[in-house]
DNA sequence: TCCTTTATTGCAACTTAGTTGCGATATTTT
DNA sequence: AAAATATCGCAACTAAGTTGCAATAAAGGA
């Protein structure tokens, strides 16, 4: 499991309080978060989450991704792996499963897959 | 190839000029649409754009989902197929190609890929 | 046909995730 | 310690999508 600190190794960033309040977030999550999940526990201006998200994404750190909610969802970049988010609940799961898709002159970054989950199967 | 008068048969909507205008657009094109692609050629205001939309897919007739550039994008219910956005460009293809995942217990209906497009990997 | 009921529409005001300008504060550099 | 630079908070803004409401259109019945 990462620790917060080792990322001042990998990058050239400075590690503010804030940007490690939600690196340290999204290191503890098991899933995807969005700033509504997490502004409880940050305390900074939605201004200065979404500017240092940002940064993140372009220093390659986090990934991040669209969801039914309108809302995007984060996280930290890891070993590569698939979504699942549920069109009734919104629930996003993670998916450590090799889904294998050839296409030619193209590079995949990430795969969504979206449907109802087991919990909303069942009502 | 469907005609959007044949669509009266199947469903229990009316078929009125705003709806079918909406239809028309959807089904002339070959890769799902936002609002904001229609609104030149459709006239009607975006109010009833979208409560048109939400009956649409009530009855099963069009499909939806959330692209990179945070508008939701639609298209009429064909063949199940998946959808690949270029997170560079925002561009939208169809993708006819059969991919396997096995979720137990989850109902999987439909899979976007995202990444980089030919287009946008030469630069 | 006329009257009543119901469905559809346009307008305007609203909601909300995310963005931007700017001045204030903190950090680094010299 | 002053000057240059990066980060931050605040407030105002943007834009996709939603909602209330009144106006119009369509359907159904007597």
């Amino acid at each position: 499991m990462n620790k917060v600190d080792n990322l001042t190794n990998i990058t050239n960033i400075k590690l503010t309080s804030a940007r490690k309040s939600i690196l340290e977030l999204l290191i503890k999550s098991n899933k995807p978060l969005s700033y509504e999940d997490m502004r409880e526990n940050i305390s900074m201006d939605k201004a200065t989450f979404y500017r240092n998200i940002t940064i993140f994404e372009e220093e390659n750190i986090i990934s991040s991704f669209e969801s039914n909610d309108k809302k995007r969802y984060f996280e930290i970049k890891r070993t590569a792996h698939s979504h699942f988010i549920c069109s009734s609940c919104s629930k996003i799961e993670c998916i450590h499963q090799d889904i294998e898709i050839k296409l030619e002159n193209y590079k995949i970054d990430t795969i969504i897959i979206k449907g109802l989950c087991s919990d909303c199967l069942k009502n």
